[in-house]
DNA sequence: TTGTAGGCGTTATCAA
DNA sequence: TTGATAACGCCTACAA
């Protein structure tokens, strides 16, 4: 392991020097620029995160986080993970500003970015995709900080990092599954949060793929709930009693009990077969009732947890991510490994 | 963030019988000693684990692995995950030793651990169940040496943690996921390793205790195949010969590429529902060609992963683990979410 | 353009 | 029994 010291003596030069050279500081004769480098190459040099944090803690770097949570319970883990992430990493100086609101409001992420601007050295934000928001992370960007998105990304912005999944994957998955678990004909309704949410639209494009494939597989309908219980409610009661042959129930977003009370006041329960997304309290409920069978799982306490981890490892050790997307695989969850 | 300085500061003594405190190396006054842990009580006070891990630069410490992975594919991914965890630790100082053996073999682990002895600092090991083995760990741990049981625990052992997964409910799981995907009637034939190695056992104990709740499922044969491909091949091939009747197979450990082997060249691909342990490649390739349903998936690459961070963060940063289980979930993969 | 020196927090050695 | 000091690797302000 070879230090900056050593590459200083190495080259006749000091060690400051060589920290002007590795951190493009300016103020070095050409010559001297490239005596170092060279060595810097040949020795493979590479910096000690420890130094590095060591060093940092005089910044006392801030993340700021933007998260619509509330009333989201699907982000309860994902922000666990990134509250025990951040109590990790509160020793070594790294502070965050966590900022979860309620719904998907450009107005109200403008206005919360406004309030950080300035404040942080990172951010890490579950973005809505309004060119607003990406102008918005761009300037943050340019200004410095490190951005990463959570669960849902911004490719057309300069984010740094996407943590999150492949959605196309997980409606892909969850079709193939549902294919196994069916025996005979299905005949399926779709319940869908939002069809102006990009991971809703992809989940369903990514299932409808791997249903057509096969013949006795037919959607029935699809109707959107605004990931809203009560309004999920009403939706799945509508649309099983207008569509009796109805055997398969897809639940793409939140809204998974309303849906699944929906089934049970109908009393469809056993001629019903349920898949959905994500084990938030209420949906473990309604597997532990035998009601849905199983669900896609998209790691939420991961993507937290990974997400502060690439804020730490860049703000306080100085490393850049080795990927631009982080993305946690879909696994299949039924009531036994939950 | 309080700092062993201003502990030392407000104690009117000096840093270094502060250290002398908070590491128990004695030569303190009982009173000194007093004042000092008060301080660090009230304050709170906890180690930055940079400072720790830029002193620890100078012990240079060596973690010794021990790993039966020689000819079982299962341990690449672990054996790739403990590789590139290293590599993210060498520029702290941390080495390793890695010792890959062939098969399970007492004699062998106490051969290595006895090259092993002195040179280590930790020791990551996947141990056979053996009074002779146990005794070894219990000696490493009493001279200090931390030890981390990977994949295989041996809790009647001193070891600090076990990083691995579940049995019982890996084939619980496996029991649960097959009466979703099995139409009708079951006739299950089960290959497994060996009734000698505990996590074969207890797979296949929580998979029977699944299964026996439902009397449409039967357990019509069950065969060891030593963890051997070509002995899996015959075996199989017999066990399908002789029972006409079994159109579920399920593969409880390694062997699963000869037991699919003997399925194709009985061509009883179409007639048999396969489920197995695991993506190794081979397996992956049954996977694709349709033969095998589903594995049951231990995150290997975690597994390996986190039994280096768990040294690192004890030998580097000074951080004992939080909990001395460390469980991976049971995932169900398909084709689809490989 | 380059070198020096001090500090980040912890540990270890030596002197008192 | 205690204190002072240097070292680990990096960064930065200031001096030359």
């Amino acid at each position: 392991m070879v230090t900056i010291k050593q590459i200083a003596d190495l080259c006749g030069v000091s060690r400051g020097t060589v920290d002007r050279v590795i951190n493009e500081r300016g103020n070095v004769k050409t010559e001297t620029r490239n005596l170092v480098l060279n060595m810097i190459k040949k020795l493979e040099y590479q910096p000690n995160p420890a130094g590095k944090a060591l060093s940092a803690r005089k910044h006392n770097p801030v993340v700021g986080i933007l998260i619509p949570a509330k009333g989201n319970p699907f982000f309860d883990d994902v922000i666990r993970g990134i509250k025990t992430a951040a109590e990790k990493y509160k020793i070594y100086g790294l502070n965050i500003l966590l900022h979860s609101i309620r719904g998907y409001s450009t107005e109200a992420q403008l206005q919360i970015l406004a309030k950080l601007k300035g404040k942080i050295n990172a951010l890490i934000i579950n973005p809505i995709n309004d060119p607003l928001i990406i102008n918005k992370i761009n300037e943050f960007v340019d200004s410095g900080v490190f951005v990463v998105t959570l669960n849902n990304d911004a490719d057309e912005s300069r984010r740094h990092c996407y943590v999150g999944t492949n959605y196309v994957n997980g409606g892909e998955t969850a079709g193939a599954l549902l294919q196994m678990i069916t025996k005979e004909k299905a005949n399926i309704g779709i319940i869908m949060g939002s069809s102006k949410v990009l991971g809703h639209r992809q989940r369903l494009e990514g299932f409808k793929y791997n249903i057509n494939k096969n013949p006795d597989f037919k959607i029935v309908d699809i109707q959107e709930n605004d990931d809203d219980d009560i309004c999920s409610y009403d939706k799945t009661k509508e649309m099983i009693m207008h569509h009796p042959e109805i055997n398969v129930l897809f639940i793409v977003a939140a809204g998974v009990y309303g849906a699944c009370r929906a089934v049970l006041a109908l009393n469809k329960q056993d001629q019903l077969t349920i898949l959905a997304f994500d084990t938030v309290p209420t949906t473990v409920e309604m597997m532990k009732k035998h009601i849905i069978k199983a669900v896609i799982y998209q790691h939420p306490y991961r993507q937290g947890q990974r997400a502060m981890q690439l804020v730490f490892e860049y703000l306080v050790n100085g490393i850049s991510p080795d990927k631009s997307k982080h993305i946690m695989k879909n696994e299949i969850k039924i009531l036994e490994n939950l």
